[in-house]
Formats: structure tokens, C-alpha cells, sequence
DNA sequence: CGCCGAGTTGAACTGAATCAAGAAACGTGG
DNA sequence: CCACGTTTCTTGATTCAGTTCAACTCGGCG
């Protein structure tokens, strides 16, 4: 659990005490690659602290699969807006690789809200880090052509370029595999 | 600062000590239609509570101008992804209408986060709102057709249909002018 | 070896942008 | 209260980025 204690660390003072109490909310689980973590539709019962492994977060329907996010290790991991107002998700959770993962249970996360202060801190500081990635995702859509935003996805978060099929990649910028093959070829 | 109060006690308990320390930190503002209230490119400093009037986020460049959000009242608003991070804003806050408001510095803002619990409670449900907020907004924008988000903006959102001028909304929506004029003709 | 999913390529089509011009609404000063 | 200029909204014609449909290549795997 060392990197969940570095990452609330690195959010602000973390007692011994808070820590001891934080760590006992947490349990370990693995997905095998392929898995789905939460299923469209389901109210979300986890935060998820990713050791190793990769999720992608997408929607399907009958026609097209649209995908929001992707991530990667040592980050935390939800269906956030089923979570966060435990209504049914719009989104599913689906292990991209075999992934491990801690994960605390939404009631254990409103007792680490109730009765330690770095939790409300910890959980502010998770909303302003995932409100700031969707604002710039916001502004890329507005504003930017699918070629530059492959461009700037290329640059911003290369992980995601080595790592993710590209039919992926073409649904998280909003356009079909076939157009990101031809916006490849031109900037080959 | 009634309209506070009300907006923290639905959050969670508040204390009467705790609203004394908050409420003092606050000081009461007015901006006039049209007036700039945070420029792009500067710091932001305060997060304001809109007491009367309609705000409205924006970037403007050379060519394009883009809409990303509106502001009523009874509402926080600021350009919060250079409030949390300290660094220029991407954005520009204007006023749609003659503006009451009342705001709190950065620096207090801390204070508040520091010294009383309910201040952290408070910045992670509003960070939390503002996510949420950004999450149906990229849905619509990979999922949706223009006309599709400027319905549903109709039945979401109606106020801002009633207010707004029809070219900020196009803005909004991620078209232009001409092509929302189409659709409204093509609903009507 | 043959199958299957991922990626590429081509051709036709479409939603929305752009350019350009006109109509309607709005605010301001006389 | 009207006349004026300015801004907002609408309409038309053309262009373009990206979709859709369809066919083909390539690499991995039973």
C-alpha cells in the first residue's frame, strides 16, 4: 500500500494515526485483461487505487462504444459520478490489461470523510485533479481539430499512444479508427 | 450572506463558530454588464458567490470566441482551474448582466480549507458539482449531434436559453451562429 | 493452415463551417 | 418618440472535415 500512503502524502500531512486508520479501510483485488470492473448501469461501490494494470472507461451502445479516460498505475480509479451520487453509472469500467488494485468501499470512504481531516482534503484534491482533466478535454473538443488533438494527446500523454489499440484511441478523441488512420498517415 | 449559509447547510452541519470564521473571510462585490471580472491569462484570486446577475466562462482569441459555461445566482463561480492551480487563466469571467456577488480571496480560501472541517467538505462537493458538470458536457460533445445537445440544453437547462443571447449558445453547444439558427429553425 | 480482430485504404455522403448578404432587434442621442 | 447606427439573427451557396460502407492487408493464434 506504500503508493497510496506516497499519494496522500504528497496531498498534504498524513498523522501515523490517519494513516493506520486509512489503510485498515482498504482491501486488494485483481482483473484479469478483458474484466469489467463496474458494469453500465450498476451504482458504483469502490474507489479503486490502481497498482498495476490499465482501465478504460467507455460507453456502449448497439451502434458505437465512446471512450472517456483511460488509467493507468498509481492513480485512483472509479465510475466517480455513480459514486460520488450513487445513482446507476452511465459508464463502464473494463481492465485494458491484468490489473491489481486496492479499492475501499464507498461507506468506508464516508467514514474516512467523517473521521479523518486529509480525507476531505484527499478527496478535494482527487475532484479538482479529475475536473481539471475534463475541462481540458472540454476545450480539445471545442476547440481543436481530431488532428491536433491526436497531436497534443501524442505529446500530453504518450503512455496512452504506447500503450492503448488505436481503435481506442480514435473513440477518446471522437472520431472513427478509420479517420485517425488517415490523420496517422499524414503526419506519419 | 443568507445564500451561503443556505449553500453550506446543505453540504453538511455547520457550526455557528465555524459560519462566524467563514463569513468573515468573505467581502461583498459589483460588477457592471460587461465588465471583465477575471482576464485571461492572470491568477485568479477569488472564488465568488453570485448574489444577482449571470456570469459567463470564455476564450476569446483572434478568430474564435468560445463559450464553456454560465454562471446564475446563488451559485460559486470563478475561473477554477487557475484558482486550484495558481497558475494563468486559460479563461475569461464576464458579466452577462449587472452583477452582485460575494467572494473570498485565495489565501482565505486556504484558511477556510485549514481551519474549519466543513471547508474541505465544501471545496470537494464543489469540485465534485464542477466535475460532474464536465463530464455530461464532454458526453454530449462525443455523443451527441448539435441539434441533440441544443434539445437537451432546452430541457436541462432552460434558464440559460431564457437569458442568453442565441450566439453565445451556439458557442456553448460548439457551433456557430448560423448552423444553431438552422436547427431552430429545423425544431421549431 | 485458416480464422479473426486490428488497422488501412477508397468512394460516396453528410453535418457543420465559412463566406457573404439581408432582416430584425436594440440602444442611444436628438 | 423617432431616427440612427450597431449588434444579433437569419438565409443562401460553397467548401471541408469526418462518417459510413465496403474491401483489403497484416499479424497472432487455434
Amino acid at each position: 500500500m506504500g503508493h497510496i500512503r506516497a499519494y496522500y502524502e504528497r496531498v498534504t500531512e498524513l498523522s501515523e494515526s490517519d494513516w493506520q486508520y486509512i489503510a485498515a479501510l482498504f482491501e486488494y483485488v485483481k482483473f484479469s485483461k478483458g474484466e469489467t470492473i463496474t458494469e453500465q448501469g450498476n451504482i458504483e461501490h469502490f474507489l479503486y487505487f490502481i497498482e498495476q494494470g490499465i482501465i478504460r472507461y467507455y460507453i456502449c451502445d448497439e451502434t458505437v462504444e465512446t471512450t472517456f479516460d483511460f488509467c493507468f498505475e498509481k492513480a485512483f480509479a472509479s465510475a466517480y459520478n455513480s459514486l460520488i451520487t450513487q445513482t446507476p453509472s452511465e459508464y463502464r469500467l473494463g481492465a485494458l490489461s491484468n490489473t491489481v488494485a486496492w479499492r475501499i468501499s464507498y461507506e468506508n470512504l464516508q467514514k474516512m470523510y467523517d473521521n479523518t481531516r486529509i480525507g476531505n482534503a484527499v478527496g478535494r484534491f482527487l475532484s479538482e485533479k479529475l475536473y481539471i482533466t475534463k475541462s481540458s478535454r472540454e476545450l480539445a473538443l471545442l476547440r481543436f481539430t481530431a488532428k491536433e488533438r491526436y497531436c497534443r494527446l501524442l505529446s500530453e500523454r504518450p503512455e496512452i499512444i504506447k500503450h492503448i489499440p488505436l481503435k481506442y484511441i480514435a473513440s477518446y478523441i471522437g472520431i472513427t479508427p478509420q479517420a485517425l488512420s488517415r490523420i496517422r498517415r499524414e503526419i506519419c
